[in-house]
DNA sequence: GTTGGTGCAAAGTGTTTGCACTCTG
DNA sequence: CAGAGTGCAAACACTTTGCACCAAC
C-alpha cells in the first residue's frame, strides 16, 4: 500500500513520513474520514503529527486531484480518495449513518446537464436523504 | 407576500416582528441565501435585528419544514424555502456561480433507490460540479 | 546547505448559547 | 403578565495561518 505513493503522485512535493501516512490512510479507509478521524489514526504511527499537518495536507491532496472532498449534513466536511467509478450517498437521518451507492442514472444526468445547460460537468455529488430500513419505523410513527 | 405566513405556518410559535421579515425574506427571494445575506437584507427593515436571531429561526424553519437547508462547497450554509418541485444545483468552478437545474432522472433516480437499496427516500440533493458556458474556455486552457 | 514542511499557538470563520430584558399572545 | 423570543457578548467547533525549527532533497 505505501507502494502506492511514488512521487509521480505528490507532483515534486517533498515526501515527509506524515504525508505518506496521511495518504496510505486515506487510500486504505473503505470510505470517507473526517480531518479528525484521520488525524487520531494518524497518531498512532506518528504521535507527533499536528492536525494543522492534516489539514494542509488534506487541501494539498485536493488540490492534487488524490481525495475529494464531500459535505454531508454536518458542520465538518469528510475527505475520501478519488476512485475512477462515480459512487454517491445515502444518507439516514434516524442513525446518521451514510452509506455509498453507485446507479448509471448519476451518470445519464451529468450527460443530460452537460447536453441541456451548456455546461461542461467535472463531477456530480447526489446525496438522497432519509431513513434506512433499520430506522423507518421510527420515522413512520414520527 | 406577509400574507403568506399565517400562524398556520408557525405552528404556534409567536409572531414576531423579526420572524416576519425573516420569512418573507427567504419566500421572496428567488434562490438561496446564507445566513449572512439574509441578515443583511433583515437589517434594512429591523435594523436591530441580530445575527443569533438568523440563526434561531432559521434553525426553526428547517424545523417546521418551511426551509432547506443546503451545503455547497463552501464553508457556510445556504437556505431557501421549501418549494414544492424538486430542483438541483451547478456549480460552476470558474465563477462560483450557482444555477438551478430540474430533470426528471432525480425523480427517478430516488424510486431506484426506493426500491433497491430498502431505504426511505425522504429527500435527494444533487450538485453538478464543472464550469458554466462562460468559464470553459478557462477550463480547457488550464 | 536550501527551503519546503512541520508543530505549536494564536487567529479566523461560521454557528450556538447564557443571560437579562422585551414583547407577543 | 407569563414566558417565548430577542440582542448582546461570550463560547464553540472547525479550519487556517505566522513563526521558528527540522528534515527531505
Amino acid at each position: 500500500m505505501a507502494k502506492v505513493m511514488g512521487s509521480q503522485y505528490l507532483a515534486g512535493k517533498r515526501t515527509t513520513h506524515q504525508r505518506r501516512a496521511l495518504l496510505s490512510l486515506i487510500l486504505k479507509a473503505a470510505g470517507h474520514l473526517d480531518a479528525d478521524e484521520l488525524y487520531r489514526r494518524a497518531r498512532e504511527q506518528e504521535p507527533s503529527i499536528s492536525l494543522s499537518t492534516v489539514y494542509r495536507n488534506l487541501t494539498l491532496f485536493k488540490k492534487l486531484g488524490l481525495v475529494e472532498e464531500r459535505h454531508f449534513g454536518e458542520e465538518h466536511h469528510h475527505y475520501e480518495a478519488k476512485g475512477v467509478r462515480q459512487h454517491d450517498h445515502l444518507v439516514c437521518l434516524g442513525c446518521g449513518q451514510v452509506v455509498e451507492f453507485a446507479s448509471p442514472l448519476v451518470e445519464e444526468l451529468k450527460r443530460e446537464v452537460e447536453m441541456k445547460n451548456r455546461f461542461r460537468v467535472a463531477d456530480a455529488e447526489v446525496r438522497v436523504i432519509g431513513y434506512c430500513a433499520r430506522c423507518r419505523r421510527k420515522a413512520d410513527s414520527k
